[in-house]
DNA sequence: TCAACTTCGTATTATCCGTTACATCGCCGC
DNA sequence: GCGGCGATGTAACGGATAATACGAAGTTGA
């Protein structure tokens, strides 16, 4: 791995003092051996909780023994465990301090990895935020009832990159109600799917830009055998939106040459939050009777 | 190692019928004696850092002794200093898993639908920050590198739930690079899968929490093996971050029952942008070339 | 394949920390 | 003013925690 930027030739105190721990952490992963680094993930991914726990805690939390947590911070520039957590705590005052500040990033120059990783969380976000501002209320709610309405079967299919959505969502209401069923990729089954379905049915679809005409084109046939069709597309909507009894567009647009599923996952993630409350015990029994099961 | 699915029996917490620790103090504050008073009145001042430290620079702070201090924390409850400060590490972990969930208890209430939804962006919104802002820039950036090495087969596998990520991530990253392979579930076929690793491929594992006993395993074996194992996991870590060269830990705490994948997803995204972008005039061509074989 | 080196965990030691017993102080009633 | 009682600090104790020394295991390079 390449050092050139990890060693400090001014002897880095004065740097290290403004720097927060964390920032002081991954400055210093190239200079860290194997199950430092563990550690050091460790502290990263329970900031910093797990730091102002006592070190055989940390250690456990972490898979590593006792030492090699000890190295970690000794590597980190700290006198030992209380000096380490001693600036833990005032780092945490000083952040509880002025609530408004963004924690850490304090006029640091953003180093070109940063560069490529900030914007896709804010782009992210904004897709997030947008999104679920314009979801109307009613339609989602409606949505939720279609799918708490056991006597339905539930059919779901997605597009290319969307089928791993379909299949997410299937695992978990599969384990809320009954009936629950994805539709794979490839119309080999396809036809025999449409066989079974009738106005009973939920069809929920996945589709978004470069909308997949074969996909659309089954959930069109589905409608006209009287299928429900949920729709979860894109803020420029799938043809399919003619056809569909609900539609949730989502905000897909991502700093990259991708489009980005985050929002659709959200939307899938909020239904399934939504269907399992509603109902309630029935889910509760139903889980745990798959659990006697396994 | 809990194999079954991602159903929370609690919420998480063992202590959610008790309330807060600043609470705890407001609420005994009458029943405490003068220096008590003051002990509380410290600790409100500067919650919850001072009842990080040791004893004695509590005391010190509080102008009180070490045995009024330790009085003060019996009376709220504890069973002594340690314990009140594990109390206080869940409680700011807790805190921070979703820092903008707070807003807009005063005012008017919600109407039902925003209530179910509002908390689930917000939440969302905080993990995606969290995972990101301890997301090691090397850490990232050394998988980047290994997935963009083209002599290097990627092999990616997920459990119950985060199969479908993994077939997300690799439906991808198959446009972009050759040697791309999705390991389905059910054993019936790992073992004719591990033959084929050696140790110049790359495992991508999914694995959060109840963390699934067949694929750890399958990964150990890989990592015996030779191959190099990247873990995208939670941020309690699976434990085959003992054996994965790269780990992820990602945010997935959601108001609901379940799990949140969202940031899973989010660096998901940000490897396939980041990949494809390093890969450039390859991963350019190849797609031209997959769309006229269309 | 072996040797030198680094890394890492076990076991031990030393120190700090929380705890508790007890003495003192202050307060109130008598 | 005196005696009792609760509140508080001092000091000693016991235990847990951090630090360290050492040996095992793994890694690298010849």
């Amino acid at each position: 791995m390449e050092t050139s930027g990890g060693w400090r030739v001014d002897g880095g105190n004065r740097d290290d003092d403004r720097a927060s721990i964390s920032e002081r952490a991954r400055e210093a992963f190239d200079r860290l051996t194997a199950r430092e680094r563990k550690a050091a993930q460790t502290l990263l991914a329970n900031y910093p909780t797990v730091g102002l726990a006592p070190v055989a805690e940390f250690a456990e939390r972490a898979h590593v023994s006792a030492p090699t947590v000890l190295r970690f911070v000794a590597k980190l520039g700290f006198q030992g465990y209380p000096d380490f957590q001693r600036h833990l705590r005032e780092e945490l005052e000083a952040q509880l301090a002025s609530p408004l500040a963004k924690p850490s990033r304090g006029g640091r120059a953003r180093n070109p990895q940063r560069a490529a990783i900030d914007p896709f969380v804010e782009s992210a976000i904004a897709n997030l935020q947008n999104t679920f501002r314009h979801v109307g209320e009613n339609e989602f709610m409606a949505i939720v009832d279609l799918l708490c309405d056991r006597r339905r079967a539930v059919h779901l299919i997605g597009g290319r990159f969307t089928d791993a959505l379909a299949r997410y969502f299937a695992a978990h209401l599969g384990l809320v109600r009954p009936a629950v069923r994805h539709v794979p990729s490839g119309i080999g089954v396809w036809r025999d799917r449409l066989l079974d379905m009738n106005r009973r049915d939920v069809l929920i679809v996945f589709d978004v830009r470069r909308y997949q005409e074969d996909v659309v084109s089954f959930a069109r046939k589905a409608a006209e055998r009287g299928a429900s069709i949920v729709l979860v597309t894109d803020q420029w909507m799938s043809p399919l939106a003619r056809q569909a009894a609900h539609v949730l567009a989502c905000r897909i647009t991502a700093p990259s040459r991708w489009d980005s599923g985050i929002s659709l996952l959200a939307v899938v993630e909020a239904l399934t939050a939504a269907v399992t409350d509603r109902l309630g015990e029935f889910a509760r029994e139903r889980m745990e009777e798959l659990e006697r099961l396994r």
